[in-house]
DNA sequence: TCTGGGGTCCTTAATCTA
DNA sequence: TCTGTAGATTAAGGACCC
């Protein structure tokens, strides 16, 4: 007797197009048909965190800065992110994930994994449930959803990515390979401008170049783990396990300036407000921490960071700006104007800390409010203009919303 | 071009300790 | 006690993702 073939396992991969930019244009009928640009306002240092398939004519993405935005299309709408209203919006379509399959891994506030397997007696192929999910996703939101569905995570994700926008692919087992290998390997997790830089200084431009290397001649150019990490993707091997709870291992906060800021007491100020913000969302969430983090960049984008372990793990404000002040002050760090300044708080005592839902709808909207009570506080102190931030939420992902 | 904010993971180097 | 070594821990930075 030979056992039986372990079933087929399915993950599907969901991803709302332009998502920010698509909630807008659904609630403002007069923008639709029109680039839209969700972000930084123009005028001001950030960048985009969103823009619509018609701002997307134009050149312009996601982290693309704002100014050359506006460059390239000075009459689209540029609105700023109403994160309240992203939420909301995002726990009606994680319902609708659901109700289709109990086993939902959050990526993102518009971005999830599904475990799809073990659905075909109840809703049928892996085509009917994409179909499923697109049509309630719709009915529910009006949003247009992006699926992909394969044997595994990394399928799913390029399966999602290479419709888009509202597209469902359905890649089988026996059709990984052949899918992958006209691929550019830019297409593949986790490879930036770096690793695109040596693989290009290779002539390796696509998947299937890419699998033709030695795992040993890999290994020599990126080292161990890059390699595996590549060569496993080229071979469309990756893991099919969707993780539903997913717990934070840091907590922090940061602000650009308007103008970068030389003045001590206002730096030791605004730590102190970092510092409380981060301190309140660890009592919130339950944790204590052991390393203080501080984090600061000058003009020229050159960032540095400083931390700290302490003995006893926290999550006083108190505790937390005093170290971080102490970083700032004697640590080796250049004393020049600063544009950006942080705080973090990691390394969770083991004992007492109950873990919460990194994407819990309600966390983000208690986060966003915090965040404009405490961007007002400080614009209170020191004027209007002090503090200038940038798209908030999701952005730096090339070709996304 | 001129680059936000909040994260994770990996590599490397320095330091501590057995 | 001194020296060398190996492994663990700490710290910093880079790359990447959403």
């Amino acid at each position: 007797m030979t056992a039986a073939p372990p079933p087929q396992r399915w993950v599907g991969h969901a991803d709302i197009d332009a998502f920010y930019a698509s909630v807008e244009q659904r609630d403002h009928p007069e923008y639709r048909g029109r680039p839209v640009v969700v972000g930084a306002m123009p005028g001001r240092r950030g960048v985009v965190a969103a823009a619509s398939y018609e701002a997307r004519v134009y050149g312009i993405h996601s982290a693309m800065p704002i100014a050359e935005a506006y460059r390239r299309c000075p009459d689209a709408v540029y609105l700023r992110p109403d994160m309240d209203k992203y939420s909301r919006v995002s726990h009606e379509i994680f319902q609708v994930f659901g109700s289709v399959t109990p086993v939902v891994e959050p990526v993102s506030i518009d971005e999830a994994y599904l475990d799809l397997s073990g659905l075909a007696k109840l809703i049928g192929t892996p085509e009917d449930i994409g179909r499923k999910i697109k049509h309630d996703v719709r009915d529910a939101t009006g949003l247009d959803v992006s699926v992909g569905i394969g044997p595994n995570r990394l399928i799913a994700k390029l399966a999602s990515e290479h419709r888009k926008p509202d597209g469902l692919m359905v890649v089988k087992p026996d059709e990984v390979l052949d899918f992958l290998a006209p691929m550019p390997v830019a297409n593949l997790r986790g490879l930036g401008r770096q690793t695109q830089k040596t693989f290009s200084r290779l002539e390796i431009k696509t998947v299937a170049q890419l699998r033709a290397i030695p795992l040993r001649y890999l290994e020599e150019i990126l080292g161990r783990s890059a390699a595996a990490k590549f060569h496993n993707q080229a071979l469309g091997i990756a893991s099919a396990d969707v993780i539903p709870e997913r717990h934070r291992k840091s907590i922090s906060k940061e602000t650009t300036f308007g103008e970068d800021v030389g003045d001590h007491r206002v730096l030791h100020d605004v730590l102190h407000q970092l510092a409380a913000d981060v301190a309140a969302k660890a009592r919130r969430e339950g944790l204590s921490g052991t390393v203080v983090t501080l984090k600061i960049r000058y003009t020229g984008f050159e960032t540095h960071t400083r931390q700290h372990k302490l003995a006893t793990p926290t999550h006083d404000e108190r505790v937390i700006f005093k170290e971080a002040r102490t970083l700032l002050q004697h640590s080796d760090l250049p004393k020049r104007p600063v544009r950006l300044i942080g705080v973090g708080i990691s390394d969770w005592a083991k004992e007492g800390s109950t873990q919460t839902d990194l994407f819990s709808p309600s966390i983000n909207r208690e986060k966003n409010a915090r965040l404009l009570q405490t961007l007002d506080e400080i614009e209170d102190r020191f004027g209007k203009g002090t503090l200038q931030l940038g798209g908030t939420g999701k952005a730096n992902t090339r070709n996304r919303h």
